[in-house]
DNA sequence: CGTCGCATTGATATCGCTCAAATCCGGTGG
DNA sequence: CCACCGGATTTGAGCGATATCAATGCGACG
């Protein structure tokens, strides 16, 4: 069983929780962008095709995420959004959403709190990747993620989903981890990952 | 001479001007936070250190972003923001930000919407990055950020620039450009690259 | 007309991808 | 309790794409 999110607090009193089985769709380019989504569980891929119909990804939103937030400035969805895992959705009503956020400014504070802390965990993810080793994204990773003085990281799921995460293939992260933990430079002890030194 | 940008309309009247020279440290880990910023022109790179002293780069912001938008929500900064070319900044007082939202909805749905856009491009830099080949993430960033029905697309800057903001090194893009037109995948005229087929 | 940075192409090295195989582990059913 | 299974983890070998180092042409600008 994988790990479940619930949608944050201010919000909730607007969500519809519905399942989401691996093939939904939960809406499609072109479509009128009439809600905001939140991700309990699952994974949901938004993605658009090029002239020569090759899928192109904008993101892959993962359990915990809002996505779609940009339905609230936009009429239509500019990408297509499909479930590639079993899960559960909570479904938000951009014209809820909106009245919400123009009566309430502590609630829209707390929802731009949220967008914005989406954006610089995006922002420190492109610089993550734009590291050529997979030893400098790893250690990336551990500075920006981690907890406590001596960064200690604990991947959310399997070591695979990180790979994925940090755009390596899972033998490259291992071998990685493998190299940095003989070199000294990192300590792993119960599925946590320590930097050192 | 590169591109200098506006402080958008609804912003502009909180915001106070000033150049920036390379080296100028904007603000510093754990100073309070105070402030929000505007790039209208150069870079700045926001950075933090790991135990070892080794820079961790979290952001480099370019010419027309917000950086630091998250002081909003918190009392510090979490890392340092440094000058590394010449250019000019627009500082927007936290304190002024957060009571316009608070007084006018339709400001604040403006700034919502600014935040929102930034994390859209973010989002889409991510899966490009997450591209294992050149062609591909050449492919990505014409379907998702060109204009027009045959994707079409003009650098902001110089093509060593936009190899940055892909990942490769400049030669890198040079050689998967000229391959890509040997191809007769895509085809440039006068700086501008458009998608074919 | 010299200098500087961008654009371009060549040669080589290296790191991570790909394919492959062994082991470990938790869960499941007999 | 044990045999079995699927997925995660781990390590090996070889290859290929991109980084790296290098050189040249070109245009802008002083």
């Amino acid at each position: 069983m994988t790990a479940s999110f619930e949608v944050p607090g201010a919000v909730a009193a607007l969500a519809t929780r519905r399942p989401l089985v691996r093939g939904d769709v939960v809406f499609r380019a072109n479509d009128p962008a009439r809600h905001v989504y939140f991700l309990e569980q699952g994974r949901v891929v938004l993605h658009r095709f090029g002239p020569a119909g090759e899928e192109v990804v904008i993101h892959v939103a993962h359990g915990g995420e809002f996505f779609a937030e940009a339905s609230l400035h936009s009429d239509r969805y500019h990408c297509t959004a499909l479930a590639v895992a079993d899960g559960a959705l909570a479904t938000i009503a951009t014209s809820d959403l909106r009245e919400r956020l123009g009566d309430d400014p502590g609630f829209a504070m707390q929802w731009l709190a949220i967008v914005a802390r989406q954006l610089r965990k995006s922002r420190a993810r492109v610089e993550r990747l734009s590291l050529r080793s997979a030893a400098e994204r790893i250690r990336h990773l551990l500075v920006t993620e981690g907890h406590g003085p001596t960064p200690a990281y604990r991947p959310d799921g399997t070591l695979r989903e990180l790979a994925g995460e940090l755009g390596l293939t899972h033998e490259a992260l291992y071998r990685t981890l493998a190299s940095m933990e003989r070199a000294g430079q990192i300590e792993r002890q119960a599925g946590r990952i320590v930097l050192v030194r």
